[in-house]
DNA sequence: CCTACCGATCGGTAGG
DNA sequence: CCTACCGATCGGTAGG
């Protein structure tokens, strides 16, 4: 039904001209969609930028719609990976460290798919596709409120700021790196996870003059 | 040229319809721009939600790339404000103290403006109204690291975290409660301001349990 | 001559 | 992978 699937795992003869894949076609198309917006982008911007014609492209795809549920399935599924792995409970480990992992993944993850959790965080659940991983956004939003309170509870964090309000502040500073962190920049993706994590859990005061 | 203007001080008597005035028509666009994205609303849209025709909408207002660029030019202004009033030098008030102000205020106008400065941090520069915009954005932006950089110069901010990075993080997670933040909801804007700039300042760890 | 619209349609372009 | 198109809808405007 569909030319979409696990990429050949032997490269086969090819006719024709070399061309593209899924997966390059995929990556333009995700860097245009944050360039311009998703709906601001046509499949005509697309088979320029990709020096094909607009139908040269649905040999390779189905739908605009298709490569946009790709590019929100691979941040979805990095997300849930870091948020399953590391905010899982574990003997000897507190919902604060495990909380601070969540945090430093999540960097990674950013900084590595910046340009598919853009698009994810972007969303405004305008077709099936985007209902769907509005759906999954919101469970992983559940996950981190759980941890940020469970680490309210057992005393390591502040108690007079509702947890869910902690959650959204810390994942909202979290995410804003999206907006401006470009990987040839001037920040390793480990001083950005250092320099979050510090501002989050420390503050940006310095300790002897945080006083108003 | 153009029927937009400062509404009629006192209103005038009227024949046909009473209808609609620009800014009426101005805060349900802004409402669906947000909604639905600026590219995914058609003027159509617009016109339905109204109880308009098409044509009507079109008796107030120029374009929709105008409304587009009224709804900036709100956020712009109010933002424009607080960065110029509140990061302002003034004699016995420290830059640690204007920047908790400007955080605070900024706040207020995210609150009270919501969805216009929304609308702004969305902005792609798709064209000129959206690359003048991003213009005067960055203006606001190369205000604040400055004035981060004096807090840190001062003394008064931890200086192991590069200033502009402490700036773009502090309003990333400022600018993120146009994400979730409804007036109608559980937050007050007080409550919003406080939880904000404790948690920048002073951060979320006790500060008894914050060494890991 | 005005404000406040309507029904119909313009030239172009969207995704497919 | 192209030329040649479709059904529909886009932002915007005509006359009345």
């Amino acid at each position: 039904m569909t030319t979409i699937g696990p990429a050949e795992p032997a490269p086969r003869r090819r006719r024709g001209r070399p061309g593209y894949d899924q997966p390059a076609i995929l990556r333009t198309a995700i860097e245009l969609f944050n360039r311009r917006g998703y709906d601001a982008t046509s499949m005509g911007d697309l088979a320029r930028e990709l020096g094909l014609t607009k139908p040269a492209i649905y040999h390779h795809v189905t739908s605009k719609e298709q490569l946009l549920g790709e590019a929100l399935a691979d941040a979805l599924d990095e997300l849930t990976s870091v948020v399953t792995e590391a905010s899982g409970e574990r003997d000897g480990v507190s919902a604060y460290q495990r909380l601070r992992e969540v945090v430093r993944r999540s960097v990674e993850v950013l900084v590595a798919h910046q340009p598919s959790v853009t698009l994810l965080l972007r969303v405004r659940g305008n077709s099936e596709v985007e209902l769907a991983a509005l759906e999954r956004r919101r469970w992983l939003d559940d996950r981190l409120a759980a941890l940020v309170a469970d680490a309210v509870a057992e005393g390591s964090l502040r108690d007079n700021v509702p947890p869910a309000l902690v959650s959204r502040l810390l994942f909202g500073m979290v995410n804003s790196l999206v907006e401006w962190y470009r990987p040839d920049g001037a920040y390793d993706h480990a001083v950005v996870a250092d320099a979050i994590t510090a501002i989050a859990f420390d503050g940006l005061a310095r300790h002897e003059a945080h006083q108003v």
